[in-house]
RNA sequence: GUCCCAGUAGCUCAGCUGGAUAGAGCAACGCCCUUCUAAGGCGUCGGUCGGGAGUUCGAAUCUCUCCUGGGACGCCA
């Protein structure tokens, strides 16, 4: 893959303090050691002396000082010794150089590798509940899936956005229980989502009070796994309403799937995994139950089936890990799955392993945190829900207020609103990530102004428009001969692009690729604060800072597609 | 009780394969639109990096321990 400007300087800098030091110190070593100085004006690279003092038998100022005195180097205009490090400047019209150049001529293909050589990678992403709100708890997951498939395209890989419904398990028992004693077919016609919840939540109200509500409830699900008439049209029909309404949402934020095969679609293909595990012996009976030991894993049991009979979501995950192996050869196979269900995919792996399974450790839990309401976790059986569409729709509203207080005039004001809206939303939840829980805040979320998807997006905002003023034919300098310290940072910022991006897809990390454009953004904003870019301008001038707003458009566009975000070109 | 995750400015978070003076944003206060979109820029204020010990030339970063919060721990997912 080719790099921007700072990592072949690494390299070359190495290479020549490898042969002044006589080769007591290796190149790689060297290249490990360089990193960043914190402080601009330290330079733009600095190589820690500290590590050699030891077997140079020299103090590491002065190893620093010896380094320095004799340093030359290509692109290289300075050199400091300051305590016990090299400092190193950089010249930034070689940097420029390279760095726009290769931006503009590969547009959004900048920062593009090959590392996956087209492999598949399934992610399990987003998978909400069927006949359930599409809570908050639901958009973790489904942004932060969607933006590493992002990124693993950008790498290479062929990624497989599978949305692995909550379409089975106990709940759908219990909720048609639910409706069988209170529901209305009407009602539920009415506003599907909200009435089947409703039940729901008050078949947890009565079950406290009425003990044999859960045991109903257990024994519909049985029958809707026996394939019972009733129980299999209700089932089908919460099902549907529940997809429709899905879909409104899917839409808002721009995210499709690949596969919507849910828990449901495993209902056939479970036989054979308990058949499996009992032909390799592994299956126990435990109290009534049958399980899988990992005791010498250091893990409690995992259930494979219940003493009725009926499947666990353990048994459900073994079948479409298989499934999802048969069908698309993963390489990898990710869960984007909260944090509370860690224990769960040890088990999942564990079982694989003891099968044999040479794909086993293939499989990867990506976890995050919990949005928590007053501290704790929101619970969908007390009804404490807050829903992403309504939250979409306010977002969408007040970036909707923003264009018409501040520029009323914008032509197609009701998609840009949607694009900002729904931003601010997205990337809220992207920029943070961390398996820290997140204290729910609409306000946070709705903010605009300052480290925010709509600030990222007005910059890119900016910057389109300078090119759209300039008239500008796309004709780019291949030299930067007037770049000085106020285009220092910014072109060091894009330089750094393909190494973040990398980094993000090696960590599985949306949030790295979030930081990174709001780095660039504050670093474009103020250069166009302090610089005249059309303005009182020499023409040559003009033309490489033009290249720079370009590339500048280029890299913040493209990051925002990574995190599944629009960029428009006006707002 | 056992295991896992976290604790950095009033709030939300970066920084964590150890490196120079711990950085942003929000909030508060003060500036900057006759100049390329003020959803912006500039400045001020704000920190015993949860406490303690250890390893090291050097620790927010690694180890141990304690405290606090959250989560998981068999028939929910």
């Amino acid at each position: 893959m080719e790099k921007g400007g700072n990592v072949t300087m690494i390299t070359r800098i190495a290479s020549t303090i490898n042969k002044m030091v006589n080769s007591e110190i290796t190149i790689n070593e060297i290249e490990l050691l360089i990193e960043q100085p914190k402080h601009a004006e330290q330079g733009d690279l600095a190589l820690p002396c500290f590590r050699f003092a030891r077997t140079m038998k020299l103090a590491p100022n002065q190893i620093a000082a010896q380094i320095a005195s004799g340093f030359t180097c290509e692109g290289v205009i300075k050199v400091e010794a300051v305590g016990g490090y090299v400092n190193f400047f950089l010249d930034i019209l070689t940097i420029a150089e390279n760095v726009i150049t290769e931006i503009i001529t590969q547009g959004n293909h900048y920062g593009d590798s090959d590392a996956g050589q087209g492999r598949a990678i399934t992610i399990d992403l987003s998978s909400p509940n069927i006949a359930k709100p599409f809570s908050m708890g639901h958009l973790r997951s489904t942004v932060i899936g969607n933006a590493i498939a992002n990124m693993l395209e950008k790498n290479g890989y062929t990624p497989i956005r599978i949305n692995h419904l909550g379409d089975w398990g106990t709940q759908f028992g219990k909720l048609i229980t639910a409706y069988k004693r209170w529901g209305e077919e009407n009602k539920v016609r009415q506003d599907p989502i909200r009435e089947l919840h409703q039940l729901y939540v008050y078949f947890h109200q009565q079950a406290e009070i009425d003990e044999s509500l859960e045991k109903e409830g257990r024994q519909w699900f049985k029958c809707l796994e026996d394939g019972d008439t009733e129980a299999v049209a209700l089932w089908k029909w919460f099902r549907e309403v529940s997809l429709e309404a899905f879909s409104r949402v899917y839409n808002l934020m721009g995210i499709s799937f690949d596969s919507y095969h849910g828990e449901a679609f495993y209902n056939d293909k479970m036989r054979a995994v308990v058949e499996m595990l009992k032909n390799a012996d592994l299956l126990e009976e435990s109290e009534g139950a049958k399980v899988v030991r990992l005791d010498d894993e250091g893990l409690p049991p995992c259930l494979i089936m219940k003493s009725d009979g009926a499947t666990l979501y353990a048994t459900r995950d073994l079948a479409a890990a298989f499934y999802r192996q048969d069908h698309y050869a993963f390489a990898v196979s990710l869960y984007v799955v909260g944090n509370e269900q860690t224990l769960h995919f040890k088990q999942l792996i564990a079982v694989l392993n003891k099968l044999g399974v040479p794909w086993a450790n293939d499989l990867v839990h990506i976890p995050f945190g919990m949005i928590l309401k007053d501290g704790k976790k929101m619970s969908t059986r007390k009804g404490k829900v807050v829903l992403l569409e309504e939250v979409l729709e306010q977002s969408i509203q007040m970036a909707h207020n923003a264009i018409m207080e501040k520029n009323p005039s914008l032509h197609n004001r009701k998609q840009v609103a949607k694009q900002v809206g729904v931003g601010a939303v997205l990337f809220h939840d992207l920029k943070v990530f961390r398996q820290n829980d997140i204290e729910f805040s609409l306000e946070d979320m709705l903010r605009f102004e300052g480290e925010t998807g709509p600030y990222v997006q007005y910059t890119h905002a900016r910057a389109c428009s300078i090119l759209r003023k300039a008239a500008w034919n796309q004709e780019y300098p291949t030299s930067f001969t007037t770049f000085g310290k106020d285009e220092r940072a910014v072109v060091k910022q894009l330089a750094a692009f393909p190494e973040e991006v990398e980094k993000a897809v090696k960590e599985w990390d949306p949030s790295k690729v979030a930081k990174y454009v709001i780095d660039l953004s504050q670093d474009f904003n103020h250069y166009y604060a302090h610089t005249s870019i059309l303005q009182g301008v020499k023409e040559e001038e003009k033309a490489q800072r033009l290249a720079l707003v370009h590339a500048v458009s280029i890299v913040i566009k493209e990051s925002l597609r990574l995190l599944g975000m629009e960029a428009p070109e006006e707002m």
